[in-house]
DNA sequence: CAATAAAGTTTGCCATGTCAAACATTGCCG
DNA sequence: CGGCAATGTTTGACATGGCAAACTTTATTG
């Protein structure tokens, strides 16, 4: 039985892996994204090392056995699963229940998890548009492309919001950004690293590359 | 901001108060309820004394301070509003939804509680028939007799089951004392501590004046 | 390629909460 | 009222997980 702790590691290294080139996750990142000295990680990697949950050699990156890759799919059908059911049950809006699902996930049985699943109707994404692996850790991955990767002309859905930041998320949905929105590049400024987009019904937007990057469109209608 | 663990000592000094003449909790109660040693309650009831939160002098009984008695009711609300989500949305059977509502008591923020509550119509009681304090800490106490001090013929209704053991839920439940049930007193035979009760279209069953005890009637209909 | 910055590790310490076991106090009962 | 059983307390140790700060290794770059 995994500790909460070991718990917010195994994840915290899992979405690491995805987004990192090489596919591992690395102390300092850890350390930055959970809140705590590179010292903590560095003794709980031999640690989750030790309960064969991930792989690291010294001075080498971190990765995640298939066991430890479970156990972070779990935990995130966990939170997905209850950030859907806190914004479509108790009418949360969507840029506030990340901490809510956060504290939340570690006290959920498998058990209350499946019936909420049930209850919920197997939804697909939870409401930032992110995939909820399936009871068995099945994870869809949709055809997606980054805001940023679009050029002037280009129309699309979009589809999933990266980024838990509650400023964020509230500054996206206020010009209509949010998932299942339809919207097309007006302008493209390369220079100023710097895209225009506009929502029906909005006034058109830019956001920077690295803002855009975090938010993905599905390049149909959808 | 108290620990989870201070959260469970001061819900069990709440109740052992309650059910306690002189209405004070004692050492031995809690560690058997809690499922710790002596030594640790003694620790942790000096520093539920440093935080305000309960009273006690040395070698003598345990009283919880108005801060501790909020909290405390408090918590009771967290776990009953669960039990009645578990039962009511998610289709739980109440012999199985005290462990589950314990974890999940102490993960909730109060704003999602609020919400819950809210979801759920502000229900009055769980799904065992314990009051359920409103957001101010608020509890009603009806008018209930335990069933162990009715008489042969007396007639009344369910109102609450006050034991979280499953079997003994299941047992109940099996046949028909479960809150809301019509039932009536078959015979009393104090010799034997024996007490016979029926309920519509049920077989009699007997109860021990002990298991009587935690079965609360309702006088009239209701 | 040496110097330096960045990343990772180690060490010693702290807080929380637990246990076992020795010890102290209380209270009841013969 | 004296002694024993029950109750409560103390002590020393352990496990978990965290921090700060010193130290080592790796990577970069002039």
């Amino acid at each position: 039985m995994p500790t909460s702790t070991v718990e917010d590691y195994v994840k915290a290294i899992y979405l690491l892996q995805q987004d990192s080139p090489n596919g591992e996750a690395t102390v300092v990142r850890l350390a930055a994204t959970l809140g705590v000295t590179k010292g903590s990680v560095t003794a709980m990697v031999r640690k989750l090392r030790d309960s064969k949950l991930a792989d690291a050699e010294r001075y080498g990156g971190i990765k995640l056995t298939p066991k430890g890759r479970s156990l972070a799919v779990d935990m995130i059908r966990r939170h997905r699963l209850i950030e859907v059911f806190l914004v479509e049950t108790l009418g949360f809006d969507w840029a506030e229940v990340h901490e809510e699902a956060h504290r939340l996930e570690h006290a959920m049985s498998a058990k209350v998890l499946d019936r909420l699943d049930e209850f919920l109707g197997h939804p697909k994404i939870d409401p930032h548009g992110d995939p909820i692996p399936d009871a068995n850790g099945k994870l869809v991955h949709p055809d997606q492309t980054p805001l940023a990767e679009l050029s002037k002309g280009d129309k699309g859905t979009v589809a999933r919001i990266t980024d838990q930041d509650p400023a964020f998320l509230e500054f996206a949905a206020s010009h209509g950004l949010r998932p299942g929105t339809r919207i097309s590049v007006v302008e493209v400024i390369p220079e100023a690293e710097s895209i225009s987009v506009k929502a029906a019904r909005k006034q058109p937007i830019s956001l920077s590359f690295t803002a855009a990057n975090k938010v993905h469109i599905e390049p149909a209608g959808g």
